[in-house]
DNA sequence: GATATTACCGGACAATTGTCCGCATGTCAA
DNA sequence: TTGACATGCGGACAATTGTCCGGTAATATC
């Protein structure tokens, strides 16, 4: 063969397979490009793709680490700026930027959410860090407003847990693309059904 | 070969479909069996068998009808024998029988929901009929509720929807499985959280 | 009754995901 | 330098989903 491959430093391999992934996904869409694509165009083999992400969800997820992150610290940047507004009013705010981040990157998300098959002590969304990162923003919003009598007798790490998981890609979707609903109506009713009727009246 | 085969009566075939895909679906369980192991099964080509199912969730769809139907039936009875309940206590009895449902036919149920690619006009879970029913029996609910002055300001067809599809089968099985969660106290939960604060108080 | 048209069957095929194993490369010890 | 061992690469392979098309049976037409 013209160039027997050598053993490349596998931080190099790392970053070929991100850097390739992010062009091939922004040019054809995240749906239609393949694993085998991915490594093809990487010029690597299949196995050794698969050896760093267990599936396609995994190398997105990492593609979406810097987003996550960004998005993470401007949530806590506006929590952190607003922390003297009532809690329900903050609540309400992260869900409408929550809101535009899922719209804004709702192909990856989407593709991200796949997995099924919940074992325990497997990876999966409720171990990942945007799953975490929002539960702690929610389990702490809630703490507050119980701590300062204006949330109602609740359950509190289940309704976090609700809150985070009632939001589906598909059901997204829907409301969008089939109802037509625009991205605000559907984080104002969200909120209106969802979180404000948590808080006690007055 | 032995025998040419004669075509078939096309209801035969549909029948040995169903009879065929229920045994193997029973013996192996509904995840592990693929479209083409019930396509031999049942003696006929892989093209016939996608004629009738466009995938396994409608396969499933279609097995399920039966469970569905007198489902929804039991449902119908219980809310008609209840009608003089208040309603919030009608809805909390029906998501408590919904609960069970979904975990008496889990494997059946978390096949059945995983179709992505939401477009216009395409069979989804959001056109079949279980989605209708529950739409309709929580509509009418939430709807007499708003009549009687019993619900707070709420955008009721939103409402509808997210109730049904706030409960993915990840989510139920998350909590079921790794947070060991009893099926009476997510139900419980589910109502305190979503359901209950709907209802203005008193 | 012969022929054209239609319906629909069934298996071959393509595409994709994920696994596995032979083998090249690098490391260490003698 | 040489041999033993470990690392990990990469393509071949298996499994599954879903599509397509050649061909045959049923039906209509004359």
């Amino acid at each position: 063969m013209p160039a027997t491959r050598k053993k490349k430093d596998a931080l190099e391999v790392s970053k070929t397979i991100l850097h390739t992934a992010k062009q091939l996904f922004a040019e054809h869409g995240v749906e239609s490009v393949s694993m085998h694509q991915v490594a093809k165009a990487a010029n690597i083999g299949q196995g050794t793709l698969y050896r760093r992400y267990a599936n396609k969800s995994d190398l997105c997820m990492d593609l979406m680490k810097d987003n996550f992150s960004t998005f993470a610290a401007n949530i806590d940047k506006l929590l952190h700026d607003q922390k003297d507004s009532p809690v329900q009013e903050r609540f309400n705010l992260t869900v409408f930027h929550l809101m535009r981040f899922f719209d804004d990157k709702f192909d990856w998300i989407s593709v991200i959410q796949i997995p099924r098959h919940c074992e325990p002590d497997q990876a999966t969304f409720f171990n990942s860090p945007p799953y975490m990162f929002l539960y702690d923003t929610y389990h702490s919003l809630l703490l507050e407003a119980q701590e300062k009598h204006e949330l109602i007798e609740l359950d509190i790490e289940f309704t976090t847990h609700l809150l985070i998981t009632s939001f589906s890609p598909e059901s997204f979707m829907y409301l969008k693309k089939i109802k037509g609903y625009p991205i605000e109506k559907i984080a104002a009713c969200f909120c209106q059904t969802s979180i404000n009727p948590l808080f006690l009246p007055k």
